[in-house]
DNA sequence: ATATATCGCTAACACACGTTAGTGCAAATT
DNA sequence: AATTTGCACTAACGTGTGTTAGCGATATAT
């Protein structure tokens, strides 16, 4: 009968979602079970309830503030007085770092969002969407200032953001280089593919 | 009680796993039911038993069948004298041309093999392994020989995989451009990359 | 035409799942 | 010190799951 241990500024709820972050993206979503998170918390299943509302609800928590933290994010670049493909530049660095940081979160977030359920489903595929054209538009302006090579911007974004979510294996694999020498390595490579 | 329809040259259990594939990448291996599966191959549950012998079974099958026909081209390539960056181009593009057309299968075996048992479990993982570490030594050759830029060879291998399952992206989009288009950009982009 | 193997059916199983109800202790508030 | 709120517990629910057993019909082989 041991409480969920909180540090400061933490409620009984982060921790579960937390939790449940890490779980998730070790399991998935359907795979992973209540028992599962009540153990991992340390607590049994029916007392997860008395913090949340219901399973879905942890994928919404998790799924949307990562969502928002980027979108957050592409504001802020989209409005610096910067040529395109610095502004992309730091966009891919800024999506690394997270990867690199908040590994779960964001892997969970790619990767089990289809599990959502309506409204928050076509919400969360809605803001996806948007984030995409919004980048497909920074390349597309780069482009037309031949800063960037004539290609398929939609195809540029795509490979952009699924080559990050290889951080994945970097982040599992044993003999790791130093996540900022993996940040150079990123940079450096598809930085280096757009540039005319 | 009408039988599964077969065409020339395929088995009741060969139209089994490939709605499977199909079911498999839409719902993920966990969320799709064999109820699912038996209506879509048009029958009750239990029939499907007359030709498998587990769900399970049916990722198996998806795997290792994509695994080996990538081992089996990459062997192809690796002995073929030409250049390391050709090699890495012909590669890259066998993985565009096999997620285009083979898009079900190549995604399930991509995302999903997380849900295989041991010992296919560790099987599977140790050809990924495998594969990855032939695939950053032709790097590594290229490196040396002056044809790659002098970048750490497992995350180019990361990035070059993971770029190429955001075709996924490009299969469901609604507006495409052509899969030879989409094959010559995504060219363009990582083999730019990589070239010194 | 007869015999045999193939295959789809119904019924049911054991089990794991998400979740709710209700109880009582411990912490927080007054 | 008294009261209220927070929270973990046990027990149990209904549902969906993968899978098996056994029956009967149909296609295949003799």
């Amino acid at each position: 009968m041991a409480r969920i241990k909180t540090e400061k500024n933490t409620t009984r709820k982060d921790v579960i979602v937390s939790k449940a972050a890490i779980l998730f993206r070790e399991k998935g979503f359907k795979a992973a079970s209540m028992r599962d998170l009540a153990e991992s918390v340390g607590v049994e299943a029916a007392s997860l309830y008395n913090h949340i509302k219901s399973k879905t609800e942890l994928l919404h928590e998790l799924c949307f503030s990562v969502a928002n933290r980027f979108l957050q994010k592409l504001d802020e670049i989209e409005s610096e007085p910067i040529p395109a493909i610095q502004k992309i530049e730091k966009i891919l660095r800024f999506h690394i770092v997270e990867m690199v940081n908040n590994y779960e979160e964001v892997y969970v977030s790619d990767r089990e969002w289809k599990h959502l359920n309506d409204p928050y489903l076509s919400n969360f595929q809605n803001q996806r969407r948007i984030y995409r054209k919004r980048l497909a538009a920074i390349i597309e302006t780069g482009i037309k200032n031949k800063e960037i090579k004539p290609i398929d911007a939609p195809t540029a974004v795509l490979i952009l953001l699924h080559a990050i979510s290889g951080i994945e294996s970097w982040h599992r694999s044993k003999q790791k280089i130093t996540a900022a020498a993996l940040e150079e390595n990123m940079v450096t490579i598809l930085v280096g593919g757009l540039t005319v």
